[in-house]
DNA sequence: CGCCTTGTTGACACCAGTCAATTCACGTGG
DNA sequence: CCACGTGAATTGACTGGTGTCAACAAGGCG
């Protein structure tokens, strides 16, 4: 078990880790850059996921992994990953599946970035972080800590730091939601899902896993 | 071995296919579609790619598969693919190395929807199909067959069909490419590259691969 | 107290979407 | 052989969503 402070690289572009990282607390995210040094930040960790397991296999990251929040980790070396799969084909399938479903979340982003306007978008990335968050017990009531700036929203759902504020205050004066001092407060779950035309079949999840928050 | 023509599905969102596709002969896509109807292409399948592997551990397809054109393939069963993960530890990791290719695709067009500008994504685009067709031995020269509509690399982009024919003008003006009749010939490769800002860094090829074309 | 980060707002510019008309290539049927 | 219809590509005019620039407020911290 190994921790890092906010704002550190867990994995920095480039490099070819030996591990893998299992997130247990705090926030990460994955991003990429543009010559410009324009952010693009491409996936958003929360505990329980693994962030880099896909380093196990491809030669070099192509983005980097960077700690949201201080963050507490479990390192898991690739030797250890390759005698998995030789010996434990359901434990492989398994750690499989869930950069299966990393893709599965890219790809409702793509969605998103491409054909939804800006207000959905915001609507739809708060629906997803309620969900994986609520699955891992980090939810209470309609409440959950959301420990990142506007400027690193922005950056996620491809907007400016301006436009992503706008989005936010359309659903603020929807009152679909409020936001203070890092704590989201979701107060009409129905309202926000329309708005962010919010359908959760992507995330995989076995809905019986949703019981009440 | 399996043909399919060309508009017809391969797989249908929310189905639950019991079998993988393996592109033999033409071109297909996968996609993603907003409740207004608007269509979101996220990911553009050559011959070699294996269309829907995810969907072997994926309960449901998150989106349909659509050929293209006239296609050939091949497919294996979920059963077979069970098969070699329990017994070919190797075979299995390539598996799902290409999988992990297919994300890293999907968060390079992440940056690019929401950081580039359309020009830059256009190029980038096909800078990416060119590479990923001259691995295959499907290039000639400097040129390739792209049997899609600029209506296709419209949703494949995100753009409407009309910003997307003037960021092609655009590429066409500076004399970068051509595209006529379904071929396109690249007259000014480090042009295009730098234009796209493109760096094939992300499709994880050994560039021994790249041998004169 | 003063500086820094973050959030918020307004004014304006610009990139991209929409609507609509035109052209062109092609295929079909008279 | 030609008229016609269709789908695709192209272009212009206009609208509108989003980015940029700038200013200011609020809070945390040395």
């Amino acid at each position: 078990m190994t921790s890092l402070p906010k704002g550190r690289d867990m994995v920095s572009e480039g490099s070819q880790p030996h591990f893998s990282t299992l997130l247990i607390e705090g926030f990460a995210a994955r991003d990429k850059h543009v010559p410009s040094g324009k952010r693009q930040i491409v996936s958003i960790h929360v505990p329980g996921d693994f962030v880099d397991l896909h380093s196990f296999l491809l030669k070099e990251m192509d983005h980097s992994v960077v700690a949201f929040t201080d963050c507490r980790m479990a390192l898991v070396p690739h030797d250890r990953l390759r005698d998995i799969t030789e010996r434990y084909p359901n434990l492989t399938r398994l750690l499989w599946f869930s950069t299966l479903i990393d893709a599965s979340i890219h790809r409702e982003w793509l969605l998103g970035m491409g054909r939804r306007k800006a207000f959905a978008n915001v609507a739809h990335l708060i629906c997803e972080l309620y969900i994986r968050l609520r699955v891992m017990g980090l939810t209470r009531d309609w409440r959950f800590d959301l420990p990142l700036t506007q400027q690193e929203l922005a950056d996620t759902t491809g907007l400016s730091i301006v436009h992503f504020n706008r989005a936010l205050q359309d659903l603020r004066s929807r009152h679909l939601l409020t936001w203070e001092a890092g704590v989201v407060t979701i107060t009409d779950w129905p309202g926000l899902v329309r708005r962010g035309e919010f359908d959760p079949d992507y995330l995989q999840l076995n809905m019986d896993d949703l019981a009440p928050a």
